[in-house]
DNA sequence: CTATCCAACGCAATTTTCATGCACACACCC
DNA sequence: GGGTGTGTGCATGAAAATTGCGTTGGATAG
């Protein structure tokens, strides 16, 4: 199935990645388009999947998550159980916001957000560097955030 | 302004992360409040701040953004304005998902997002290389993203 | 122990927003 | 030229959010 998208659509896409509070209304008037066919696209787009949830953006400050952080993890040359348990675990662990496998020497990258130091370090040496997996963890802290929308790029095209 | 959140708070920020789409009617039955307190309790944090704003999540796949990539920035020792240059320049690059600077060897940390690896090529060698400010950049690519919520951990205390 | 106060609560009425049936317009194909 | 299909705006009915209001419960002071 091929998912066909005209320039309204982005339009939308865009607008509704930035702020899904916005009335059908509101975004008709930016856009010009008449409510009902927000609306009815949007409900397009959310089936096809385009569209895959609606969020609440939160903010860590706010909420005592002081410290983000880049976890660098390798692992041995060790058995394919090992390895999926590691990747279930991590999965699991509320503290590990994104998870990927990576190209080049390491091989997952993890964004960890915690509170404090502390915690990240407990993460680290009570749940990351006791599994069987694990060789090495290399960790890195954000010191400033410049930029963390998560906003894809839409192509301009079309 | 200390901001108190009490466990009806903490279970309403914790469904909203996941799903904003609920109605004020679902989250009531699902925590044991009315409604109308889910409304007043929504604009408060709101208000406050907690809440930063509601998004619609897209899914890159559908969108054909098919590459995620880490790359790590190192500045040389130059002036400042390059240093600020470089800063103004990737908050507004499009493709950059998150900035971050770094502890560590590295200096900065940014997550890119294209539709395909000559995507990327462009964006490391025609915006980021070229700058002034920049000595070093080291890419690495995810190949499988396990996880992906960008899911704030709620401490269950309280 | 009781009176008072204040914040939080649920209910119900109002207002806003959403969803959909319907008729029309435009483009494309036969 | 006529028919078909997709997309559109308008208007209506349904659903949801918001808010006024009276009540409840817990803390504090007397």
């Amino acid at each position: 199935m091929k998912i066909a998208l005209d320039s309204f659509d982005y339009k939308i896409l865009g607008i509704l990645q930035d702020n899904a509070a916005l009335t059908n209304q509101e975004i008709s008037e930016r856009i010009g388009l008449s409510a009902s066919q927000i609306s009815r696209r949007r409900q397009k787009l959310e089936q096809e999947g385009v569209i895959r949830r609606y969020r609440a953006d939160l903010n860590p400050q706010a909420l005592g998550l002081l410290v983000t952080a880049y976890v660098g993890v390798t692992l041995g040359a060790h058995s394919r159980e090992n390895a999926a348990r590691f990747r279930t675990m991590v999965t699991a662990m509320p503290e590990v916001q994104e998870a990927h496998t990576m190209t080049g020497d390491v091989d997952y990258i993890l964004k960890i957000v915690v509170p404090d130091l502390q915690a990240l370090s407990r993460v680290i040496n009570d749940d990351l560097l006791p599994q069987e997996a694990v060789q090495n963890v290399r960790s890195s802290i954000a010191m400033e955030t410049l930029k963390d929308e998560n906003r894809l790029p839409l192509r301009s095209t079309a």
